[in-house]
DNA sequence: CGTCTGACTGCCC
DNA sequence: TGGGCAGCCAGAC
């Protein structure tokens, strides 16, 4: 048996089961961690869960005092970007949080963390869908919708997936067919054992027992095509595959703690100077999905929006240290500069 | 398709 | 400084 878990802060636990013959045995929603240890509890023994979480905060391993996890750096270097995880679990996001909970349930009731070693059962392991449906589509997202090219992705390996299955669901699959890719010993690893790795499908040709196995999801990955270019400075906007709304979010996600960007800074790099203004009803939008506290206004101002209050994201900026000057952060001082 | 709505910005008192 | 105002933009009907 093979499990898969979408975490989600607000929306609850999405659960997915399939068989060895990658049969859908099991599609489920759980309302809070009490609900989901019940269906934890009922698990076979020697079943292997995936979790669509960090296990837990990073340990600061990556050379140059950066403060997320290996496992970010390597993937990100692949030109998949992702949520990095901070040290501290207070400056974590709240699924993040929930992630940690999440291994800690799944490890009292009898699956430790797999965190090296050869592929075994009876324990939970790291994955990340976005990696998976590439690694399994073996294409770049394109033009198409983000639920259809997971749709497409799990066509033909996952059966008996609804055909009007959620995106929480069909990653929540996608999740379950990593870990049977990791039972059939089919799979790479990027991160360090001392803090987590994450795991995903090797579909790509067998290199034999040279080189690094994680290499051959890098060159299947370059073989998907090339990382969606960064906004240009001044040239027209190219077409760009990824919608803005997923450019402007995964920049959030990236600007590190202890900096803020405002609102016009994400626009900017996210390839429309302009759209400012957008930026703000999107990060609002998500705002329990992204460390959306390190955007202010271009006055250096919080939000008077933010949940709790401008004075609450104060507080959480202070709090990683951002330098004030009465009511507005310093930007002179912790502006960040942008994406490398 | 238009139309409306914001966690925006720069500019002018 | 601070408030008002007119553009501006991506999403949601």
């Amino acid at each position: 048996m093979h499990v898969g878990i979408d975490v989600s802060a607000t929306r609850g636990y999405d659960v997915a089961a399939i068989d060895a013959e990658r049969r859908l045995a099991l599609l489920a929603r759980a309302r809070d961690l009490d609900a989901l240890a019940v269906i934890a509890r009922g698990l076979p023994p020697e079943a292997v869960v995936a979790i669509d979480a960090p296990p837990g905060p990073s340990k600061g391993l990556v050379p140059g005092g950066k403060r997320f996890r290996v496992a970010e750096e390597e993937i990100h270097r692949l030109g998949v970007s992702l949520y990095p995880v901070p040290p501290s679990e207070d400056d974590a996001q709240p699924w993040m949080r929930e992630g940690f909970a999440t291994f800690e349930l799944f490890a009292k009731t009898g699956f430790p963390l797999f965190l090296e070693g050869p592929a075994r059962r009876s324990v939970s392991i790291e994955v990340y869908p976005h990696l998976s449906y590439l690694a399994l589509a073996g294409t770049r997202r394109g033009a198409a919708s983000k639920i259809e090219w997971s749709r497409s992705a799990l066509r033909g390996t996952v059966r008996g997936l609804p055909k009007d299955a959620t995106q929480d669901q069909l990653d929540a699959a996608c999740a379950a067919l990593t870990a049977w890719y990791f039972g059939q010993d089919r799979w790479v690893s990027y991160g360090d054992p001392r803090e987590g790795v994450i795991v995903a499908p090797r579909t790509g040709p067998d290199l034999g027992d040279t080189g690094r196995e994680a290499d051959q999801l890098a060159l299947a990955i370059d073989a998907a095509g090339p990382t969606p270019a960064p906004a240009a400075r001044s040239a027209p906007a190219p077409a760009r595959e990824t919608p803005f709304s997923d450019r402007v979010l995964r920049m959030v996600g990236l600007i590190p703690p202890g900096r803020v960007a405002t609102y016009g800074d994400v626009a900017r790099w996210c390839g429309n100077p302009s759209a400012g203004r957008a930026v703000g009803t999107l990060v609002g939008r998500h705002a329990f999905e992204v460390p959306c506290h390190r955007v202010v206004d271009a006055g250096g101002r919080p939000s008077p929006a933010y949940p709790g209050g401008p004075e609450a994201q104060a507080r959480r900026l202070e709090a990683e240290g951002v330098p004030f000057a009465g009511a507005r952060v310093d930007l002179a001082a912790c502006r960040w500069r942008g994406p490398a």
